[in-house]
DNA sequence: CTATAAACTTACGTTAACGTAAGAATCAGT
DNA sequence: ACTGATTCTTACGTTAACGTAAGTTTATAG
């Protein structure tokens, strides 16, 4: 499980490490073709010596690519994402724009917010299910192997665990 | 907006409140395509008292659509929370797949746990940026106009209540 | 300098999750 | 029983987010 910070350097001498395509996928657990997909549509940057070279990554970029990630895994589309994406490329000298980008940010902070509610209220129900099934298999007490008994009283353990947080 | 117990009865007298489809639908913003688009791959039921009259959901049926959409916006497929919707269908006292239905149980619990901490760590990284951003632009200090002013003030103090939860 | 290996471009294919339209059947109120 | 509103089935269309294949270039090791 080695990283690949590969070649000695891009321009000369050694800068800041850089990644290359599939090294990022490989990192990532995704395809190059992914990567050259959000480049595509504006998600993603990437940098060359010259036009036709191959991309090559800095860790600004990898952020980047890990926030695109993690907001997929929470259900956001590729273009919600532009947008939460876009807020951390505007300058904060230029106040032109500075009051839409407030007002966009604190909106998908409070969004993020609901969602961590509405995530602990989901949690919540899992856990009261869970534990009325485990009653339930408890009180059709008997014929059941020791093992089972102490796997269910294992599980019962680890949902009590996360029980109120 | 008055939500469509509709018609005074299904069978006979009055049981359970009922719902029809274009009434779930206008509830939970979707359409009816989608509900029957979920019939049709095994997320849902309906009840029909013919089986060509007019589908109609009890309040069971209506949760669990509830909990479908939830899921999606997590970024749950529809195949997952078949997965997931699937163990709320076991019947506990039926021993054979308590096992299996426990450790799955367990298993998206801990996904959910997951899902939690990560957004909380976005959470943070937003606010982290965001209190940066405002720093700069305070900096930046002068050409503003007052009621500007007042909107930074303002935003500083809605991001700052969000920061340590 | 050559020979693999890795990456490039171009372009068509695929899948999930519905949208939409047409024509027939069912329901609710008069 | 009639009629306008709702729903039904059937079936083709659409979009996002990549997958995949072919043929070409660019990089790296010996």
């Amino acid at each position: 499980m080695t990283l690949k910070p590969v070649p000695k350097d891009s321009p000369k001498g050694e800068s800041s490490p850089m990644y290359t395509i599939s090294g990022l996928a490989d990192e990532f657990g995704i395809t190059p073709r992914t990567i050259r997909y959000y480049e595509e549509v504006g998600l993603l940057t990437s940098h060359r010596s010259t036009p036709t070279s191959h991309r090559l990554y800095d860790s600004r970029d990898r952020g980047r690519l890990k926030l695109i990630l993690r907001g997929k895994r929470f259900g956001y589309s590729l273009a919600e994402l532009a947008e939460i994406l876009h807020l951390y490329d505007v300058d904060p000298t230029q106040k032109k724009q500075i009051k839409r980008t407030l007002e966009m940010g604190i909106k998908h902070l409070e969004e993020i917010n609901e969602k961590i509610e509405e995530l602990e209220e989901l949690r919540e129900e899992m856990i009261e299910f869970a534990l009325s099934f485990l009653e339930i298999i408890s009180e059709e007490k008997g014929d059941e192997s020791d093992e089972m008994k102490a796997f269910i009283a294992g599980a019962r353990a680890v949902v009590e665990s996360m029980h109120g947080k």
